[in-house]
DNA sequence: GACTGCCGGTTCATTATTTGAACCCACGTT
DNA sequence: AACGTGGGTTCAAATAATGAACCGGCAGTC
C-alpha cells in the first residue's frame, strides 16, 4: 500500500464525531506504527485536513476537508438533486424514504425525507449502511460486478437482528435474486420492524454511486406493498441517475 | 515535501468545478512528473477521492471528499452556527454580510447575508479571497503571527482594481493598522465602489479561522459608518468564536 | 499518407523517502 | 518507586517514490 493511501486511511478513523482519538489510539485502530502515523497525521495536518487539538492533543477533521466537500457539492450538488426526488418518492408511497452515497468502502447516509404516518426513525445522516443487511446496501451490490460482490463479501460481517443474512452464499443468492427483481427488499435485516426495498442509481457509466430506498413498518409490508414501493424505488433511481448524470445509464457492469 | 503532501496538493488542480483537467496539464500545473503524478492521481482515486471521466479521462473530485465534508460540518456546523451571527449582523448594518473559512492556503467565501437596499453581488460561495486584497484577508492576517505574516507577504499577489495595495511594507503598515484597530478596512481593494470591513474569528486557542465582514458600497462608506460597521463585525466576530469553540478565545497569538 | 505534436499510460534502474524498534519525558495509578 | 500509558523523537535499514524514455493512439496539417 502506498503512503498516500495509508494517510488517507487515517481519515476513517478520526470521523467520528463524538470521539477525537490521540496518536496512539490511531496508529492501534490502522494498524501502523506510531512514528509512521504521527508522520502521516502531521502531513495531514499541514495540507489542512487534520487538525489537533494544542490542549488534548486529540485530532479532528481539518478545514481543508469541509472546503473540498463544498467544491465537490458545488460540482455535482447531490443532495440538492436528490431532495426533490425523495420528497416526490416519498409522496408516492407515502412512506419514509432516503438516499445513500458510497464511499471509503461503505454505503452513507446522505439524505431522507420523513412521512408524518409511518416510521419515523430510521436512519441518521452521515451513519454507515452496512452491504449485507440493509436494502440500500444490497441493491448497491447488485449493481456492482461480480467482483466487486465477491469482495465485499470476504469483509467481515456484523448481525445486527436475528434476521441479518451473514452466509455467503445466502447473501450471493439474494444478489442474484435482485438483480433480477430490479431492486431489493430486506427485512428486519437492519433493524427489528423495518422492511426496505430499494434500487441503485447508476452514474454516466453504468456505476452505482448510491442507494434510494423506502423503509416501512414491517406488519403493512405486504407483497403488493413491497411490489408497489418496489417499482417505485426504481423509477425515482433511474430519475436520479438522470439527472444527475444526464444521461440515461443504461449500461450494467457485469 | 513529502508524497502525500504532493498527493493532497493535486485536488488543488482538480477543484475547479468548470474545469476538469487531465492528466498532463495536472502535471504540468503541480510541476511533478506525468509518472508521479498518475501514480498519485491513481492512488487518490482508489481511496475516492478523486474520480476519473472513463469516456474522458479527465479527473474530478471524488466522493470521499464529499463524505468527509459532511462529517466535518457535523462535527461542527460552522456554516448553521455562522449565518444567523451574518443574519443578525446584516439587520444591524443594513448592509451584506459574509463569512468566510482559512483552508488550502487562501481564504474561501462560505456564506453570506444579502440585504435588499445595498451592494447585491459581493461574493460567489466557494469563491477565494485574497488575504492582501480584501478586508476578510487583513483582517485575517492581523490575526495570525507575524512568521505567519511574512510566509504570506512573501507569495506573488495579484493586482485587482488600481486601488490594490501590493507593496509589502505598505500591507505590513495595513495588518498593523488593522491589529490596533481590532477590524480591518479595505476600500476597493478586490472590487470597484465596495468598501469593506472585516474581523476574525478565533478557535479555541486563539487562532483565526475565518473572518466576518460588511460590505458596502464605497459612496456611503463615510468614516461613522467605517467606525459603526467595524464595531459590529468585531463583536460578530467574538460571537461566532463562542458559539463555535465555547471558550472566549481571548487568547491571541503573537 | 507520412509527419508532427500531444495525449494517457507504462517501464525500470536510480534515488530518496518511509519505516519502526528503541528511545525520551511527563503524567496518573498501584 | 515501580509501572503503564500517553505524545513525541531518532537513525540505520528497508522500502517506496521517482522520472527519462518509451508505447500506442489520435487529430491536425503539410
Amino acid at each position: 500500500m502506498g503512503t498516500v493511501s495509508k494517510a488517507l486511511q487515517l481519515l476513517e478513523f478520526i470521523r467520528d464525531p463524538d470521539d477525537h482519538p490521540g496518536l496512539s489510539e490511531i496508529a492501534r485502530k490502522a494498524g501502523f506504527d506510531k512514528a509512521t502515523t504521527r508522520r502521516l497525521l502531521v502531513e495531514l495536518a499541514q495540507n489542512g485536513f487534520v487538525e489537533q487539538d494544542e490542549d488534548s492533543r486529540a485530532y479532528h477533521l481539518g478545514p481543508a476537508l469541509r472546503l473540498y466537500g463544498r467544491a465537490c457539492e458545488a460540482q455535482r450538488p447531490l443532495v440538492q438533486i436528490l431532495q426533490p426526488i425523495l420528497r416526490h418518492l416519498s409522496d408516492q408511497a407515502g412512506e419514509t424514504a432516503h438516499a445513500s452515497e458510497f464511499g471509503g468502502g461503505a454505503l452513507h447516509s446522505i439524505c431522507n425525507q420523513l412521512t408524518e404516518k409511518s416510521v419515523r426513525v430510521v436512519v441518521k445522516l452521515g451513519q454507515i449502511l452496512p452491504l449485507h443487511a440493509t436494502a440500500s446496501g444490497l441493491a448497491f451490490l447488485a449493481a456492482r460486478s461480480g467482483a466487486e460482490v465477491e469482495a465485499a463479501l470476504k469483509k467481515p460481517r456484523a448481525s445486527l437482528t436475528r434476521h441479518t443474512l451473514l452466509d455467503a452464499d445466502a447473501l450471493r443468492q439474494v444478489v442474484e435474486q435482485t438483480r433480477l427483481r430490479g431492486y431489493s427488499i430486506c427485512a428486519q435485516g437492519f433493524e427489528d420492524g423495518v422492511t426496505s426495498v430499494a434500487a441503485a442509481y447508476l452514474n454516466q457509466n453504468g456505476r452505482p454511486i448510491g442507494s434510494i430506498a423506502i423503509a416501512l413498518p414491517t406488519f403493512t409490508a405486504t407483497p403488493e406493498k413491497i411490489a408497489e414501493c418496489g417499482a417505485l424505488v426504481c423509477s425515482a433511481a433511474v430519475e436520479a441517475g438522470k439527472r444527475l448524470f444526464g444521461k440515461p445509464a443504461l449500461r450494467r457492469a457485469s
